[in-house]
DNA sequence: TAGATTGTTAATCGATTAACAATC
DNA sequence: TAGATTGTTAATCGATTAACAATC
């Protein structure tokens, strides 16, 4: 049973399709083609056929794709039938607002705990969520069979939590921090670095001021 | 002149280069080569070499890099050195959260207002940054020479809005919206899409509990 | 000068697109 | 059955890596 690896650029568009086709649920469109999918996402459809049988061919010669199976199957794919407990390290502006959301609990991330250094917001709860201080970490992750954490903490001291955070057995870090952190091949982080996005803009934005100015 | 057009995976290079030149410039080393970088990165020295040389030829032979050259030049590429009016469009969660951090201004991102529909948060300040109601937007967009603007909020009314900025004269587009956006061919939008990072990040996790299990 | 390291060309690798036989 | 559309192989394109001459 050799298996092959998918390349990341693929998982990478698993959860837009995803999202596209929950969209068509949502209208109670029932069936759609490469094709029709190709259009409505400005990828080819080639490709989509490319993408998904990686995992396995959902569709039917003549037919297409059956919205609600491939759905599902996508999300099983991506682990969305798995329900995992979560925990935020840093309960700033960005930490409470990640505890805001009620989209990640559809998914099947449900946010457990806030951590922080902060005294003041020790004993706070943001939406029924507590924010506890960092000495109360390693007991809370055993108590409450937490596996991901998110890191919305400054830089300097990302690094250091995420050794802890590795320490007291979590396998998914969810990175907001500035930095690269470097931890063990079977822990999995996903970075999301803000300002670097930015910077992307930045310069998208400038080549097309000077495409302008060419013309 | 012929202009040859960089690729997309490049410029995701780019902020990385210039986020580890900072940190390198703040440890005070003056020059780096491409094999010492490559290593710090895990990237391989080739691609750091390739990587810059679409742009110029900024090192020198026997000698390697110049970290402060490198870093200032890298921020123009970058257009890190104009000056940019943003305006946040959501002041919920989200919007707050990132009109509070400061780190966007010291790369030329200045934040001049927020915009939202509940008129409960109209008149209050974020970190001195005023929110105010959507028709007032096109006013203030003039008045303050906005030219980009974040979307923080929910899909539903995402695309009307975008619509609507880009009316109003905005180029650049940070959209935090889950939904994809259909601007002209001369609006920039960089997506940052939390629950698709968020579902890559649990496909992995589950790629390496396999592993142990197979083990 | 000798050693180091870039800039750049060539080789390899991987990802995307095209094409079409299989089949519903 | 005829038409539609997948699954999959082959062709193309692009990105990464390797190699090395140029040169500081």
């Amino acid at each position: 049973m050799e298996k092959k690896e998918i390349s990341q650029a693929v998982i990478t568009r698993l959860p837009r399709y995803y999202r596209y086709l929950g969209e068509l649920l949502e209208n109670s469109i029932e069936r759609i083609s490469s094709n029709e999918l190709s259009k409505r996402m400005q990828v080819t459809a080639s490709q989509i056929r490319q993408d998904l049988n990686n995992f396995g061919g959902f569709g039917q010669q003549g037919y297409g794709y059956n919205v609600k199976y491939l759905h599902t199957e996508i999300g099983k794919i991506l682990g969305l039938d798995d329900k995992h407990n979560l925990i935020i390290i840093g309960a700033g502006n960005l930490g409470q607002a990640l505890a805001n959301y009620t989209s990640f609990e559809r998914i099947g991330f449900v946010i457990k705990g806030l951590f922080d250094i902060n005294p003041k917001l020790n004993g706070i709860t943001v939406r029924g969520i507590p924010v506890k201080r960092m000495d109360e970490m390693q007991n809370f992750i055993k108590e409450h069979s937490i596996d991901m954490a998110i890191l919305t903490i400054p830089k300097e001291r990302a690094i250091e939590v995420a050794t802890m955070l590795v320490d007291f057995g979590i396998k998914g870090i969810w990175n907001f921090a500035h930095t690269d952190l470097n931890v063990p091949d079977d822990v999995v982080v996903e970075n999301v670095h803000l300002s670097e996005s930015l910077m992307r803009l930045s310069y998208n934005l400038k080549q097309e001021e000077n495409k302008n100015n060419v013309k």
